[in-house]
DNA sequence: TTTTAAATAATAGTATAACTATCATAATAA
DNA sequence: TTATTATGATAGTTATACTATTATTTAAAA
């Protein structure tokens, strides 16, 4: 029997709680899905209804549009990420290690650890890879996050840059370091999958340990501590 | 008497040379005004043509769509930044100080530094922070990567990385921590202006001080030297 | 169980975006 | 001066991003 885990987001960022019906799971699973396979840009709700076999017009009744579909996806992410987080640092005391293992969460919370059925993990997390930023990058930034739409993501960063204040107090910059662990760790993914002369790491299939091992090695030398 | 430099990128982003008519030069120009101010999503080849006083279909003689339209300019960026680092190093011999030399560039390519009349760099830097990693997370990112639309980026990258092997031969990450000093400074800016609970910088108007104590810290702490 | 309400489907319609085509005119080059 | 090319003016096509309406199914309440 699978746990099912109620993944609490903003309720602004819908206008139907997608976890509340049927219909409003398939349009998680089938976006996650779609977007993997054709891209944000060419992604829209009437190719997603096809895919899923209902209509346009019964998907706008969840989401206002894919802008804000994605800021869903993304939020999911996040809670998941610190999700996993949570639950593999609960009885670690050192915070090193404790900084190791989220930088396992950032880099796999692919494998192996569905939270629901409806959600593939994998396909989210090469979603968010890809597509990610897109959700923060826009003239709406402001005004979304006033509405508090990556409350997520900001919390998230805030644990991580608390471990990082508790391995070393004195360093200046806990929050960059903790934001710059996840964007980086995304980032050198997608260079070493599309335009590899921009890292220096490589990657295979779901096989993020390269990236994993310079992440660890970049906070150690920031931090001041051998691995 | 302003000296004209005539940037170099490949043709196969444009279909007709912007640089070469008093129209082309108009499309960069007013396109880098109008996607500062609407943002990328928003922004149209229409309401360009009635900004500028032209019309649509002359605009796509020069560009096949707004996508490599915002390659042209980040790539125009990209060479601009190349630039600016390449005549500041010149006479300078020791690599820290030529690593100073590129963060200060990647921060600060927005002032008093005009390369023609038609581009206002300051302006430019803007869009690239808020639009620019939308130019190569699409999924047409191989093919066009294959087409060289992105070495301009690549270029830079390889000469940064070649300044911080010459710091320490060792070090295993040199392009990693190239494009990571540069997608840093850009995405810090951000955060700063619009996610500031995703850093520890603050910055003023075009004031980007703090970014760059950053970005020099994480250098020299990932190198192993004393700033 | 029926009746009522709510969710979804089916269908149609509008506005705008993203182009393409055509022809006239202006500027430039041969 | 004529031929060529660039631009402007205008119109048209297809796709996207929605909104509205009504019918039908499903679920909840009486």
């Amino acid at each position: 029997m699978a746990i099912e885990i109620k993944i609490s987001l903003n309720d602004g960022i819908y206008l139907r709680d997608p976890q509340d019906s049927a219909l409003g799971r398939n349009i998680i699973k089938f976006s996650i899905l779609l977007i993997e396979d054709i891209g944000f840009e060419a992604f829209n709700f009437k190719k997603l209804a096809q895919e899923m076999n209902s209509t346009e017009a019964s998907i706008y009744r969840y989401f206002e549009n894919k802008h804000l579909l994605l800021i869903y996806l993304v939020s999911w992410y996040w809670e998941w990420v610190a999700y996993l987080i949570k639950i593999n640092t609960l009885n670690i005391d050192e915070p090193k290690r404790k900084l190791e293992i989220i930088i396992n969460s950032f880099v796999s919370a692919s494998v192996d650890n569905p939270s629901t059925d409806f959600v593939d993990e994998s396909k989210l997390h090469s979603v968010i890879i890809a597509e990610g930023m897109k959700a923060y990058r826009t003239k709406e930034v402001d005004d979304e996050n006033g509405k508090g739409f990556f409350k997520n993501y900001k919390q998230l960063i805030n644990n991580v840059a608390g471990v990082i204040m508790e391995i070393n107090p004195t360093f200046e910059y806990p929050y960059a370091l903790a934001s710059n662990l996840f964007e980086m760790s995304n980032n050198h993914i997608y260079f070493a999958k599309h335009l590899p002369k921009l890292t220096d790491i490589q990657v295979g299939k779901n096989k993020y340990s390269e990236v994993e091992k310079m992440l660890n090695y970049f906070a150690a030398k920031l931090l001041g501590y051998e691995i």
